[in-house]
DNA sequence: ATATTTTTTAACCAAACAGTTAAACTATTT
DNA sequence: AAATAGTTTAACTGTTTGGTTAAAAAATAT
């Protein structure tokens, strides 16, 4: 049917009591935050009673961390896998930008959720939290000084072509709302814009490249 | 001192009680969002009673309603004045960029604060929240179409490059955590990395529409 | 000084909430 | 079918939190 890239719970089980509730957790507290979702809510929408959120996940931060936890590993490998890819440097950035694009506008809430929580508790992230194979760069960044060395590319800081692209891909769709005020477009006109916006980003990024 | 394009809250009074409640809550709300901003919280921070919150401010729904009016008044105009402005495309362009690089980079929970109210209750900021005077970008979207036209730069649709620049100079602050834990840098050296963005953005943007 | 209004506080209240308990119900094993 | 382990529930508990009240203290007016 669809085997897009998406950023949404899969952890064990599949339509178990267990997996339902985490499904309904999941969803709840990327969209709402550790505050705005309550256990109530959560057990509402996973069809079940509340005292078996406690039973199969004992406390609200448990269960968040775990949230948590899922989020980042199924968004950061993502970039890994691209960031430490071979292939030449255009290939890479087109395959880049397509992808992320792709993943974030079917994940709106992910980039604000992931930001928000790096924000609540930034310790935490790097002691607990993160996976220790966290994306390294580095590849794409000698690859990129290669570029400007061979005079392929403009000179700039590989570290902010990086930015630039994230910024580019991830912004737009995490800002929808604010852009559609300061649009002036309703829901439909947005989208249809927003479409557009993979061959966009990839025309600034190649042309602000430029030697 | 500092006279420094700052997204503050300044309200009537200067350093009245009602004053010191509501920065306080300025500052919680923006930085912990409804639910994660506590009113005891905002009561300790700014050094009173409980009680007295509600003597000033009613409940805590209407101090929030005030301190996102607020928020989003001082936030707006800013891009308003920059876009309805006279002058030169490239002027403009620079001046946007240096205005809200500064703004953002000294107001980084802003944009989080302003995208996660929108995501929250959308209708509200169209019904009440939202001031009559949005920002309105058609007098910056025609010059752009002018200078398409020209030759002046490549073919591209002024929204795009709107919504490209305020990416570029808005995100990079909000995901700074999430940039740092990517980069691998320290704070320190991220600021320091961060300050080059006035300028990299420029070029970015400039080469980026050259036809 | 006395009265009056404004400002501030401690103590209290009710609702919402995370979390607990003990019992019942179901499925699986023996 | 009896025992056992796994699953689900209703009812309860203690804490947090937004909000109220009544009275004291401070400031202002008469």
């Amino acid at each position: 049917m669809d085997n897009s890239p998406n950023i949404s719970p899969e952890i064990p089980g599949g339509d178990s009591t267990e997996q339902r509730i985490f499904d309904a957790a999941h969803e709840l507290f990327v969209q709402k935050g550790l505050d705005g979702a309550k256990m109530q809510e959560i057990a509402d929408r996973a069809g079940i009673n509340k005292a078996l959120l406690h039973y199969y996940y004992r406390s609200k931060e448990k269960l968040f961390e775990m949230v948590v936890k899922a989020v980042i590993n199924r968004a950061f490998p993502a970039i890994r896998q691209l960031l430490e890819s071979d292939g030449p440097l255009e290939q890479k950035i087109v395959r880049f930008i397509d992808f992320y694009i792709e993943l974030i506008s079917r994940n709106t809430f992910v980039p604000l959720f992931i930001i928000t929580e790096l924000n609540r508790q930034p310790d935490r992230f790097f002691e607990t939290i993160f996976p220790k194979d966290i994306p390294r760069p580095e590849v794409f960044f000698r690859q990129v000084e290669q570029e400007v060395a061979l005079g392929n590319i403009r000179p700039l800081k590989p570290q902010h072509l990086l930015i630039n692209i994230v910024s580019l891909c991830v912004f737009p769709f995490v800002a929808k709302p604010m852009f559609r005020v300061l649009l002036g477009m309703s829901p439909q006109e947005l989208s249809q814009f927003m479409s557009e916006r993979k061959e966009e980003v990839k025309r600034f990024v190649f042309q602000s490249i430029k030697p």
